[in-house]
DNA sequence: ATCATTTCTTAATCTAGGTTAAGTATTTTC
DNA sequence: GAAAATACTTAACCTAGATTAAGAAATGAT
């Protein structure tokens, strides 16, 4: 499997050695993931960090009254984890599952850990990664704190133009925080005012 | 002023030489808040992050109505920072307050650089205290998503019992999402139903 | 190609939470 | 310790978005 996207992603922040490369490649799972399979599940303890190669996949919760709520989406050049499960050897609640056909590079918590020991300027480059993430959650909070369902929808928009056509409307709707039904009637009226 | 709370922080996931204490307290400066005094304003590039020796901070937006929606508070013993400016070094939108006066240890993003070359260890601190940070902002957006703003107050109050008798309610409702006026309302059904 | 399933739309009705406004504590300040 | 400022409460009314329901369009499976 052509795993060149996840040599090019640590190569963002980092600069590895062939002998690095070559020994990363070893603690790495490449596996493919058909439409609607799971990657983990709510009340499973994950064990494994995922980089999405090609396709996408998304990470969501389903509440008490059995609401999806999506968290993140995955499209290739991302990574996803439940976090929370995986640092805390907790069963977890959110479930990761393939939109599309999916290859993904999976590493499980333990060969992560060795990558820390062995290589530690990956320590930086997970660390850099998890400060994005953080500042993007942060920024998807607020947004949800202090923007109308309209303007999360037009920011959802322009900030993933690729996902737009590709994913059903009622994940985006999941990911907003609004109805299907609802978000339907925005995207009527946003086409008669246009 | 007494600093042995941030070292006792760095302790719960590294250990330090004494020689590495010594240096790193030369790269933190120590600076008190008088109540309502800001360490940054919406609008400022952010130069540094913030360690809360005593008191307790809030970091909280405007939006463009005027209303405040707060982010994240920070008692003793926490680390709160505008993460999206200090890393992207553009302009923040995030204002950081002190509710009472409070005292910090500061440390810039120069020092912070210096230190993690000089203390490759530290990269490890801070990459777990940020994956900690991400799994909180993670769930509380999923609480958003998919809590009532009852259900949303009951989890605050179980979540921070420290902090529900020491801020001003307000702060609370601008922390889970609602108005004052409603929180109020919540607060005397509850009270009603007890 | 056809049937079944899933997704999307529209519309009527409902409700959690917002707005406005006025009054009552509680702090802060001098 | 009085005046001013801020925080909290209550209540009437309002609205963004939810719910329910039913039909239309698209997708998928055989």
């Amino acid at each position: 499997m052509d795993d060149s996207l996840l040599f090019n992603n640590f190569a963002k922040h980092i600069s590895l050695t062939k002998a690095e490369e070559k020994y990363l490649k070893t603690l790495f799972e490449y596996k493919v993931f058909k439409s609607k399979e799971f990657l983990i599940q709510q009340g499973e303890i994950s064990k494994q960090s995922a980089f999405v190669l090609n396709g996408c996949l998304r990470g969501y919760t389903i509440d008490s009254n059995g609401f999806e709520h999506v968290l993140s989406f995955a499209p290739k050049d991302w990574w996803i984890a439940d976090m929370y499960s995986l640092l805390s050897q907790k069963p977890g609640n959110l479930n990761i599952e393939a939109m599309v056909d999916t290859e993904v590079a999976l590493i499980s918590k333990t060969n992560q850990d060795k990558m820390y020991e062995k290589v530690p300027k990956l320590e930086r480059f997970f660390r850099i990664i998890i400060e994005k993430s953080l500042v993007a959650y942060q920024q998807r909070l607020n947004d949800n704190l202090s923007l109308t369902a309209q303007e999360r929808y037009m920011k959802f928009c322009k900030t993933y133009p690729q996902l737009i056509n590709d994913i059903p409307q009622k994940q985006i709707a999941a990911y907003i925080g609004v109805t299907p039904e609802f978000l339907s009637k925005l995207r009527a009226k946003q086409a008669r005012t246009k």
